[in-house]
DNA sequence: ACGTCATTTGCATTTGATTTGCATTTACAG
DNA sequence: CTGTAAATGCAAATCAAATGCAAATGACGT
């Protein structure tokens, strides 16, 4: 999903942080990507905006400030996501880790039902399901 | 729960793997936490057993043949835990992360239920339910 | 029990991702 | 426009994870 401009400094100044160049270019960067980004991931694709601690600092910022989450650990890499709009804070969208090229995909909610006990569900601030396997390309 | 040196042998020896004074602590060590551990937490426990090096291939080599997994990779620290009998291979298993504390634990399997689309499960070789939120002593 | 050989270990070091310190620059409220 | 806190760039520190290599050790045949 694409992100203009415009939606990235109104999302900014509701978080209350400054619309600098590289960090709307960060956001926009994590709206596009259609799968969870790492840090490197971005320093590459925005190697001419903005230096690697900046783009860093910004990430962090953005966890912080809710505009986006660390959506994988696999691999050892932490793994960025944008938060968009309407997400529930305890019920997320799966992700898929190829166990071969370490990859990590979206997956429809569809794709699983989960309940919780509800001795639990009050403790949570954010659940993750990760499924690991073969994807098709290295199949 | 415990498992004898003699068990450990077997189950070295099952995966190809020799019996080594050291591997057989690491092998004990994990069936003993009763929670995910990191190498480091393995280094500590076992620092005059053996060496971190040693330490880590062991841990690779389990994961390798089958002894242990890769449970957790919460705040970018890699966990291990033993596979033990009976486990099913895409069966969902949930840890609960503190996000003060870091720690991780296991939860009972009952703690949640699940149901993957057929579509998907053929191709799971694993699952992992990941809960964040902030634990009993850290509240 | 003994020797051979592939496996495993210990120690030192490197890699690669992440994080911080500090001087300089920039956004934006007044 | 101006002052000030926030943000940036660059360099360097951290820290977990991974590796090279020579020495040590388990397992197997004799």
């Amino acid at each position: 999903m694409k992100l203009t401009t415009q939606e990235c400094k109104a999302l900014l100044r509701q978080s209350g942080l400054k619309s600098t160049m590289t960090r709307i270019a960060v956001l926009q960067q994590l709206w596009l990507e259609e799968r969870p980004v790492s840090h490197s991931d971005l320093v590459q694709a925005l190697a001419q905006v903005g230096d690697q601690a900046t783009i860093y600092r910004n990430l962090v910022s953005f966890v912080d400030k809710g505009l986006a989450r660390v959506a994988s650990t696999a691999t050892g890499i932490v793994r960025y996501e944008p938060i968009r709009e309407g997400e529930e804070a305890h019920e997320v969208h799966p992700h898929f880790v190829c166990q071969e090229c370490g990859v990590v995909s979206c997956l429809p909610k569809s794709t699983v039902i989960t309940t919780v006990d509800p001795a639990w569900s009050e403790r949570l601030q954010q659940s993750k399901l990760q499924f690991v396997g073969v994807c098709e390309s290295c199949d």
